[in-house]
RNA sequence: GGAGAGAUGGCCGAGUAGGUUGAAGGCGAUCGCCUGCUAAGCGAUUAUACGGGCUAAUACCUGUAUCGAGGGUUCGAAUCCCUCUCUCUCCGCCA
């Protein structure tokens, strides 16, 4: 299907060549033929028909092109030979574990009503004043989650060679196209009426697309970034779903990292990216697990996906935490990211990976489950607490608050 | 938001009465020469993409396209017309 039309395309292509060549050389002798006072009349009506045959055949070419782009651009990334196959996340396979869930001598609370009870969430007025699935952060609780940020970003910049972007946090629908949300996926973003803006669903789409239509030398790859961004989700199709806390909310904040490699280190990249966004976990002491997800599973852009899975107390289950991904030339194609091989030679596609380090709201909720007391309180992991200006303990108020 | 100016090759910068301009000149870069070394000097080369041919080849030959983007006029457009985008200056506004 592809090769046919691809072929009748090129068989167009050199026919309308030629006829373009035979154009410009026959404009070129008009051009002296006139110089020199000749009669041009005939040449002229010859080129006048010529040049309309060239217009005919330019716009067949250009709609087997339009055709041909959009058959290409709903197809979904191969998927790489190590990962399990299957047709969902039943097949996921476990990589490995890390820590142990604590074991609690009292009933562990949800964080929505730990941040409630502690007066550092309030779902309530974020409903009034926005709508659902938008939280409102108070007090420590919006400390602690700035805190997280610059934690994170501090490790990924200083510890893992990642340099930082603040990206835009709305971006055009070419960028969009470039990462693979659209044209597929509209209805999962925030579209901007009366623009050709959507605000971003991850920092992934700008930090990605930094490069696009590009040509990097391969001396500078491969090239780390990390980027902090809010990012907007319509989470359409996700009715009932996670409707209570911070799991599921329509804006959320992330540290993400991004990715740009020669295609021969990509895996070994993947791999590197991962452990750096565990990493976090493991300073933050929060047990999780690392989850190869599955065929069936696998994102549409990405080639092989590792899920981050962090254990929440009160689900009593690991949850998606951070999801690390290698797009291969998936993206690199779709937003034209090429390198030029250090010896010389054809430019090629470069391969992106990302990864959540971490998500922000998740990571926030699994401190408050994980580190509660009985009394309703929040221990601080030891490695914020130089970000929470020493604060170790998120108390209840002694009178309500409001 | 109002008024004006502009967008040319890695960079600077020519080129508007449309016709060897893929594009002068300069800088930079590369190669060679020269020179005890360095500097200077001299000579040559110096865009990219996509096709076709020939191939071991990213080499070579050849075609097409590209002077912000898209469209139009014309036998022929960097040069004329329209639309859009972006940049700069002034005013207004604003964090």
């Amino acid at each position: 299907m592809y090769k046919r039309q691809d072929e009748s395309r090129r068989q167009k292509l050199v026919v309308v060549e030629q006829k373009k060549s035979r154009r410009n050389s026959v404009s070129e002798e008009i051009g002296r033929l006139k110089k020199a006072g000749q009669n041009t009349e005939d040449l002229v009506l010859e080129m006048r028909a010529l040049s309309q045959e060239i217009k005919e055949h330019d716009e067949e070419i250009r709609a087997i092109e339009e055709e041909l782009n959009n058959t290409l651009l709903a197809i979904p990334n191969l998927p790489h030979e190590s990962i399990p196959v299957g047709p969902d996340d039943s097949c996921n396979r476990e990589e490995r574990q890390w820590g142990t869930p604590r074991n609690f001598p009292f009933p562990p609370k949800p964080h929505w009503e730990l941040g409630e009870q502690l007066d550092i969430l309030d779902f309530e007025r974020a409903g009034k004043v926005t709508g659902t699935r938008f939280a409102f952060y108070k007090g420590l609780g919006a400390r602690l989650e700035r805190a997280l940020i610059n934690f994170m970003l501090d490790i990924h910049t200083n510890e893992h060679g990642y340099l930082e972007l603040i990206p835009p946090f709305m971006v055009n629908s070419q960028s969009m196209t470039g990462t693979g949300q659209l044209p597929k996926f509209a209805e999962d973003m925030f579209h901007l009426e009366n623009t050709d803006y959507y605000l971003i669903p991850t920092a992934e789409v700008p930090v990605t697309n930094f490069y696009r239509e590009e040509i990097l030398a391969e001396e500078r790859l491969p090239i780390y970034h990390v980027a902090y961004s809010p990012c907007f989700r319509a989470e359409a199709g996700a009715h009932g779903r996670d409707t209570r806390g911070l799991i599921r909310q329509h804006q959320f904040n992330k540290v993400e990292l991004v990715k740009f490699c020669p295609p021969a280190n990509s895996y070994e990249e993947l791999e590197k990216l991962t452990a750096n966004a565990e990493t976090i976990l493991q300073r933050l002491e929060l047990p999780y697990r690392v989850v190869c997800l599955s065929s069936g599973d696998l994102g549409f852009s990405a080639a092989k996906t590792y899920d981050l899975e962090v254990w929440l107390p009160s689900f009593g289950t690991y949850r998606e935490i951070s999801s690390c991904s290698n797009f291969e030339d998936f993206q690199a194609r779709r937003a034209n990211i090429r390198f030029r091989p250090a010896g010389g030679g054809k430019p090629e596609f470069v391969h992106t990976l990302n990864g959540s380090g971490l998500a922000l709201g998740r990571t926030t909720a699994a401190i408050l489950e994980n580190y509660q007391e009985e009394d309703g309180s929040i221990t601080i992991p030891q490695a914020l607490r130089p970000y929470m200006g020493g604060i170790e303990r998120i108390a209840p108020p002694k009178e309500a608050s409001s």
